[in-house]
DNA sequence: ATTATATATGAACACATGATCATATATAGG
DNA sequence: CCTATATATGATCATGTGTTCATATATAAT
């Protein structure tokens, strides 16, 4: 094994390998808006907000009652899940009334808990 | 209307809908323990990693060269992603080639790449 | 108009997190 | 045994993140 323009020393992978792997990973620009989106599901409040929301539509109010979560804070987490685009809401009355956007929501969240109920 | 023992004077769910939600949320700490498990995937380093161990198994040292990260923060971030049980490895001499352990990780982001793809 | 209720938001603060640096451990070769 | 290579790890540090507090905005009711 001849020496490679690769780190290692001795390396473990084909030069042609390392090649493929740099042409088939996706742009760097759409990793981090992946990363982005996952990080909004890294959060246990976020996390419960969606669960709740998966059995029916809530107002703030309600959705900090349920959740024993502070107006504020219910509030700020909203807003930061309507950024990412997993929630939308209507105002009635004086309340906002918020419910999930679309189902891809679900089927990420049901992925990961059959692998972490898998483990 | 009359007034419940909710938190808003003006609720907009019925009480038993404000019952049925508490009953049907997940646990609290399986919601902690995925929430713990997405946060895994908001890093786009370790998006990084993942994507490149679809292509191939790699060893560490090919792994930081091809990514462009440290040794010590590709170790790191790998001890990371073995710890939440995405990837496995095996020692090869003085090398430690890691790749994937199941395939819940890349149909996870599928998913993801499917939603922020269609927003 | 004034007051109460519902929600939003900016600032401050405490805590988590990821990278770096230095160093330890492990294995192979001479 | 000594050295070089590959990986792991603890400590430090800068940055990011989520909550709280105070306050602003909006709507409804009297």
């Amino acid at each position: 094994m001849k020496q490679d323009e690769g780190k290692c020393k001795t390396y473990l992978i084909h030069p042609n390998t390392v090649e493929k792997v740099l042409q088939d990973i996706p742009q760097e620009e759409l990793l981090i808006d992946l990363a982005d989106f996952f990080k909004i599901f890294g959060d246990t409040t976020r996390i419960r907000i969606l669960s709740a929301l998966f059995v029916t539509e809530m107002c703030v109010c309600d959705l900090s009652e349920v959740l024993g979560v502070s107006q504020s804070a219910m509030s700020h987490q909203l807003k930061t899940l309507r950024q990412a685009g997993l929630v939308k809401y209507r105002k009635e009355g004086k309340s906002a009334v918020y419910s999930l956007k679309d189902n891809h929501v679900k089927q990420i969240i049901d992925t990961g808990i059959i692998h972490i109920t898998e483990q």
